[in-house]
DNA sequence: TCTGGGGTCCTAGGACCC
DNA sequence: TCTGGGGTCCTAGGACCC
């Protein structure tokens, strides 16, 4: 059996641990830029304001209502997300992180345990020592038990927080109630489809044949399929290894010259190449991309990318820097206003691997250079030592208008308790 | 005026090889 | 009129997730 522990309303539950006032008021937390909404408390799902609302869309409701509005503050949750963590993984014999705020525990082995109670443990726990409220859902396969966090977390009064899914009866209960695009991996599209030929739950989604849901949804439907009828298909993935490592961002104004766009892709880069290096990896291509305001109908379109390959491998943030610059030349058009600009770097290589092309390598001076870098920034603080090829006086900033205190991992932001 | 960021997997089609 | 068959690799784009 696996369980689904998923936090209730994740980025707001961990604003409220440090401001208990908030418990019973709207809160929301805003992504980067102030630009949407990604965390409402249930009072502000309540007042109508939608998942990725922009948040100037809201600006009046908020005032109004009086609803709690927060910068993300990823530090915060960051460690928050761990400490909770940390203490699943003593919970269970097994566990796989998904994601900052849900993780499932693999109870393979454990058929004498009594799962409601574990769940109801683990429900009690986790708010006691972090602060943090979670739900759980067990079933023996992973979306049947993301369907299972699901009707623990609707009917919260009715279980606790807690639903197990371990009969036949239970499962079908289960399918027939729930909507097929509230399936996990059943999106807006599929979904859409699917209600053409009248397929409105997850049991009538179950009940096609492996040939239709193929042709309509391909292999990773048919997966679906079985495992919402039990049988295991989804693997263990191993996230400790990153494919892809992207840094992107969208502009606080836009920007029609390709110096000013250089100097923010030079930055994505140096960034790119860094977690790169936490990884003990090397890319071997990146990809730069350029776009403009999609929302704006009114003004022309224009979004390429390129893939620009390194002639060695390399985690130099100089190195992959003048690739992205290559790149980013490649794309550029005069005439265009650009919203948005991002590098992702790919095709990863061991850093012991080293030296494999006869003619051209990565400059072995580059490798002390960047651990005296990394070992400066650490200590110092993000982007202290720069290339000059970055952004020098940095005249833009990330919007964050009402960003909470690093309670956690900043000693003078820890919070100061009266007797 | 304003509307995020970072991932994974799958498929179709083109280029190329023998 | 007719113009093979069987591979691999790469890329772009779509769909989905949090």
């Amino acid at each position: 059996m696996y369980a689904l522990v998923d936090c209730n309303n994740f980025y707001v539950s961990c604003e409220r641990v440090f401001r208990p006032e908030l418990r019973n008021r709207p809160v929301v937390v805003l992504s980067n830029n102030d630009g949407c909404v990604v965390s409402r408390s249930e009072e502000a799902k309540a007042l109508g304001i939608g998942m990725a609302a922009p948040a100037y869309q809201h600006e009046l409701l908020f005032r109004q209502q009086g609803v709690a509005v927060f910068s993300s503050n990823y530090p915060l949750y960051g460690d928050m997300s761990n400490r909770v963590m940390n203490l699943l993984g003593e919970m269970a014999p097994d566990m796989e992180i998904y994601s900052i705020d849900e993780c499932f525990l693999n109870f393979t082995g454990c058929d004498y345990l009594d799962l409601e109670a574990q769940g109801k443990n683990i429900c009690q726990k986790i708010p006691q020592y972090t602060g943090i409220p979670v739900c759980v859902g067990f079933a023996p396969t992973k979306t049947l038990a993301k369907a299972a966090n699901n009707i623990a977390k609707k009917f919260k009064d009715k279980t606790g927080g807690v639903y197990v899914i371990d009969t036949e009866e239970k499962r079908i209960k289960a399918l027939r109630w729930m909507k097929v695009d509230a399936v996990w991996g059943i999106g807006r599209r599929s979904a859409k489809t699917l209600a053409k030929f009248e397929i409105k739950t997850a049991y009538d989604f179950t009940q096609q044949s492996d040939a239709w849901v193929r042709s309509v949804m391909s292999v990773t439907g048919v997966r679906l399929k079985h495992e919402l009828l039990g049988t295991p298909m989804i693997e263990r993935e191993e996230l400790e290894v990153r494919k892809n490592i992207a840094t992107t961002r969208s502009f606080e104004k836009n920007y029609t010259e390709l110096p000013e766009i250089s100097e923010r892709v030079a930055t994505f880069a140096v960034s790119c190449a860094e977690k790169l290096r936490r990884q003990h990896m090397q890319c071997n291509a990146l990809m730069v991309f350029l776009m403009t305001n999609r929302h704006r109908k009114d003004q022309q379109q224009y979004n390429p990318s390129t893939v620009v390959r390194l002639p060695f491998a390399s985690n130099s943030g100089i190195e992959i820097a003048h690739y992205a610059a290559e790149g980013l030349k490649q794309i550029f058009r005069e005439g265009y206003s650009y919203k948005k600009a991002g590098v992702i770097i790919m095709d990863f290589t061991p850093e012991e691997e080293g030296q494999v092309n006869l003619f051209e390598n990565s400059d072995p001076r580059h490798k002390p250079l960047m651990v005296a870098v990394d070992k400066i920034n650490r200590a110092l603080g993000e982007q202290k030592i720069k290339l000059g090829a970055q952004d020098m006086q940095q005249d833009w900033k990330m919007r964050q208008e009402s960003l909470s205190p690093r309670y956690t991992t900043r000693l003078k932001d820890i919070i100061v308790a009266k007797v």
